[in-house]
RNA sequence: GCCGGAGUGGCGGAAUGGCAGACGCGGCGGACUCAAAAUCCGCUGCCCGCAAGGGCGUGGGGGUUCGACUCCCCCCUCCGGUACCA
């Protein structure tokens, strides 16, 4: 085998280090600080096989395993497979298969195209979520968000038998009190109106859908009451918010999650109703709830309450129709009837075009007890703050389109403040939380119309309703507080509501409740049952699947095929599954299924011991291999795994099954791989490179190392076949450094040599030791690759390569081409593969050159190089530069007026004429 | 609109205050060969020039600096996310 094979040396490794368990990880690290958990995200198996993107993060996780393994780490690195999911449903809808049976065939392929990429996973660890043993775990752990309430005061989750149940609920009775307990699960069911998709048959959760549009497929979306599944995930968005902080995330992803979650403070004001009798006077303490013919409402800016000149209601709030009056009745019903049919996307596409109606009522301003009156507007969303506003139009760009639309009063109670005239116009400021920066006169401004990007506005214009002023500046208008900054005004006026008992500082978030329940088949069943009667009605009351009755397998079934309504697939299961008896009482099970997600919250943990059949994951392992070191995947989870995960991972801390309060301790995302049109990769555009055809053609290290060299890994790139040869031929090059092409068995080339290295081999290969050693730790595998080959291409012109050399060579290029590695390992004489060999140490001693070029600059300009020795110092490399004849000649005339000296870099000689 | 990322040769990219274009692709030329393939060697940002050499050049405009792809301000374009969240 005289040529550089990779058909006939990859599979060759591959069986070995199958059959030798190279990459078999401890059970625990060998070396507690020396401890490696590098994770990819687990793919979706679906049936067209592996793309070529995957392999782009798997590469750049197995380079960094492979060379912490030769640096003596204890590595795990697992694989494994997110197989829930709704195409292999709508196949079994299709074919009648039971989804099982596809989701397995697919998960083969993947594994073969895995394997033949020479991933180091450790494939015994490998899991699939939809493995029965897997489920058990996944429905543990639902049983443990069952089992927990949110404790506010201690911000963490405790156990049910810890909830103190207060003598008031007890004295309702016992099942007021269980109800009350169930309230308080972080698993609980709701009957909110929910994202249903008949598309697709299901509901959707509010992260799953765009525009109004279900995020697979782009069927449209519609609203409707039906009983669910919720998680309360916003009882932990303060310490999914806080948490990000510490983690050494993309700042864009960090950036995505706080926004998601989306916390805003301000705070919370009641608002009297006009004749409803009492007024706000009075000092009392805020009510949890509003009192009876109060108005709450939510606001992040409470400086701005004595511009607050009408209310705005949503269309659902309960207080609709109490507050029309008789002549607005018509109205009101039609408005409120139109809105409910209205669909989110609707909703967005109107967005630009105010609509709203009058109610008839009034209520009373709490800072200067003034009546104003209270609209309807389906701006305003039921579902955030308090479902009602105050609307202050002078100084919210909504409130102001809403005003001029209905002619309601616009008063100015914020002056801009320092000069009359603005330097720059944009058309928007919501961000009120923001302090002005201090410059003068950059002030964010709303104008009226949009056509301007440039213009000065007199300050008057703000308190004639011309324009919004959305940003900070000093109390006009405002009693009392006037001249009061804004910032300080929020802080005095939260403080008066607070004494007077109308309003208190206040906290919201943007993050709903996680919709938990799909009206699918291929996904994990809940360990619930419905407790039901003797004439087989459902009391309300749940029962929870025993722990030791666990799994709750999915049944066999025949009819996968939705029916156009919400009842579940489930619901036609066969009898013997669906009325189980729990505890001596018959029941029906709960026939929603877990949404995909739920499986890959927590497949991490069950990695590092995926047999263990006595819990989810054995203590002392989680405490010795958490949290996952690196974890690399696409920008496509910044949001929706990745805080779901992180949320399950914080209930379990606070359970005591994990100690790490979070999960992924350093996150990369890959960057898109696209076609070579310079467009997404997809079978419509015709586009798509395939994996399989790419290693037959050019082999797995090619593959691989391409995928590396195209550029950095977070950034997208467009494929290019003709690059994947250049690597191809740079293998090759390696390969006939020390090979002999021409003779019938693999043998070393005459060139490779015992004899010592000389000064100058010594420091080009010490010089990439450092190199490659440092890129790999900074992820950055393109200069890698650079390095080596300049390596290559040096040695290449070398007619003695001596030994030493080449041993390094290949153990740099090992992590990136493993299959090239173990073969000319074996090649140089060795009888073990190289992956636990150590790593090659560079020597700066070997680095240091005896002379050294130095840059001579005259104004700046490069004008010519001279030598000094290495190390001289600013004397010694001055005097150089003067006696250098061609300087001297640029210098002929001019006068020197500064020099500058860099040592061992360059020199600048300023001149002036 | 808001948030995040990015704009450098024909192409992918390198350089994060000190020689812009490392490395690779593509292109051009050469060696080997009867020839081709494979391989090896050289050249390759643009403009002027026979050459020596000179000028220009990192999306645009301004600034800081002896010196800016790199730092600061403003603007433009592209990609991703998000959007009546009060």
């Amino acid at each position: 085998m005289p040529r550089y094979n990779p058909a006939t040396i990859e599979p060759k490794w591959q069986a070995f280090w199958e059959a030798d368990n190279t990459f078999s990880a401890p059970r625990l690290p060998k070396d507690p600080d020396k401890k490696l958990y590098a994770l990819d995200m687990f793919p979706y198996p679906s049936g067209d096989g592996l793309h070529v993107g995957h392999p782009e993060g798997y590469t750049a996780t197995d380079i960094v395993c492979r060379a912490r393994r030769m640096q003596g780490y204890s590595v795990v690195h697992p694989m494994g497979f997110d197989a829930f999911g709704l195409p292999a449903e709508e196949h079994a809808i299709k074919t009648g298969e039971h989804p099982r049976v596809q989701t397995e065939k697919n998960i083969a392929t993947f594994r073969r195209q895995l394997k033949m990429l020479g991933f180091s996973y450790d494939w015994d660890r490998e899991i699939a979520t939809t493995d029965v043993e897997y489920v058990r775990w996944t429905q543990w752990i639902f049983l443990q968000l069952f089992d927990t309430w949110f404790d506010k005061e201690q911000q963490r989750g405790r156990p049910i038998a810890e909830l103190e149940i207060p003598q008031d609920v007890q004295a309702m009775g016992e099942d007021f009190a269980r109800r009350w307990v169930d309230e308080r699960r972080l698993a609980f069911q709701s009957s909110a109106p929910v994202n249903w998709c008949p598309a697709l048959g299901t509901v959707l959760a509010n992260e799953e859908v765009i525009d109004g549009k279900s995020e697979r497929g782009g069927h449209p979306v519609e609203r409707r009451p039906l009983r669910q599944w919720m998680l309360r995930i916003t009882s932990y968005a303060d310490r999914l918010s806080a948490g990000l902080e510490k983690l050494d995330w993309p700042e864009g992803v960090k950036a995505l999650q706080r926004n998601w979650i989306g916390r805003s403070t301000g705070a919370e004001v009641d608002f009297q109703l006009a004749g409803s009798g009492q007024t706000a006077e009075g000092s009392k303490a805020f009510p949890e709830k509003p009192a009876d013919g109060v108005l709450r409402v939510y606001t992040t800016r409470p400086d701005t309450l004595f511009g607050a000149t009408y209310m705005v209601i949503a269309p659902e709030h309960p207080y609709v129709e109490r507050l029309t009056t008789s002549d607005q009745a018509a109205a009101v019903k039609a408005y409120v009837e139109a809105a409910s049919f209205k669909s989110d996307l609707d909703r967005t596409e109107l967005a630009k075009d105010k609509t709203g109606v009058f109610t008839g009522s009034y209520a009373i301003n709490p800072v200067n007890g003034e009546p104003i009156p209270i609209w309807i507007a389906d701006y305003v969303l039921i579902s955030y703050g308090t479902g009602a506003i105050m609307a202050v139009p002078a100084h919210d760009e909504r409130d102001f389109e809403f005003a001029k639309k209905f002619g309601l009063p616009i008063k100015a109670v914020v002056d801009p403040g320092g000069d009359l005239e603005v330097k720059k116009i944009v058309y928007s400021g919501y961000k009120t939380d923001q302090p002005d920066d201090g410059r003068i006169g950059a002030v964010e401004y709303t104008p009226a119309k949009k056509e301007e990007t440039q213009q000065t506005i007199p300050r008057e214009a703000i308190s004639d309703g011309e324009y919004v002023f959305a940003g900070a500046g000093v109390a006009i208008n405002s009693g009392e507080f006037d001249g009061t900054p804004t910032a300080e005004f929020k802080t005095k006026i939260t403080a008066w509501l607070t004494q007077n008992g109308v309003g208190k500082e206040a906290v919201n978030y943007k993050l709903r409740d996680w919709l938990f329940s799909r009206q699918r088949f291929w996904g994990e069943p809940f360990p619930i049952a419905h407790e039901l009667d003797v004439d087989g009605k459902p009391t309300g009351q749940i029962r929870t699947v025993a722990e030791e009755d666990l799994p709750v397998d999915l049944p066999h079934l025949v009819d996968f095929k939705p029916h156009g309504r919400p009842e579940p697939p489930l619901d036609k299961a066969p009898k013997e599954w669906l009325y189980p008896t729990i505890d001596g009482v018959k029941c029906k099970r709960e026939t929603n299924t877990m949404p995909q997600w739920a499986g890959s919250c927590w497949y991490y943990l069950r990695f590092l011991d995926p047999k263990n059949s006595d819990a989810p994951i054995d203590p002392d392992i989680e405490k010795a291999w958490m949290p996952v070191d690196l974890y690399i995947g696409g920008a496509e989870h910044a949001v929706l795994h990745l805080l779901y995960s992180r949320f399950w991972h914080m209930v379990l801390f606070d359970r005591g099954v994990v100690s790490t309060p979070e999960p992924f301790q350093k996150l990369v995302n890959q960057g898109m791989i696209l076609g070579e049109n310079g467009e997404k990769m997809s079978k419509s555009r015709g586009n798509v490179v395939n994996p399989d055809e790419v290693v037959r053609e050019y082999g797995a290290d090619a593959l691989r190392l391409y995928e590396m060299f195209m550029g950095p890994l977070p950034d997208s790139k467009p494929w290019n076949m003709d690059g994947v040869a250049g690597v191809r031929n740079f293998l090759g090059r390696v390969w006939r450094l020390m090979i002999d092409d021409r003779a019938e068995e693999v043998s070393l080339a005459a060139e490779v040599s015992d004899a010592e290295p000389t000064a100058e081999q010594l420091r080009v290969t010490h010089a990439t030791i450092k190199a490659v050693t440092e890129d790999i730790d900074k992820l950055s595998f393109n200069t890698a690759i650079a390095r080596m080959m300049e390596l290559v291409n040096f040695f290449t012109k070398e007619t003695t390569r001596p030994r030493e050399c080449m041993e390094a060579l290949v153990l740099l290029v090992s992590p990136f081409a493993p299959h090239l590695g173990d073969e000319l390992w074996a090649a140089l004489g060795h009888d073990e593969t190289l992956a636990y060999e150590p790593w090659p140490a560079f020597d700066e001693a070997y680095l240091a050159t005896d002379t050294v070029d130095i840059v001579v600059q005259i104004s700046g300009k490069v004008r010519g190089k001279v030598s000094v020795p290495t190390g001289a110092d600013q004397a010694t490399i001055l005097a150089a530069v003067k006696a250098d004849p061609k300087i001297g000649e640029q210098l002929a005339g001019k006068q020197v007026v500064k020099e500058i000296v860099v040592p061992g870099k360059l020199v600048n000689l300023v001149v002036k004429g």
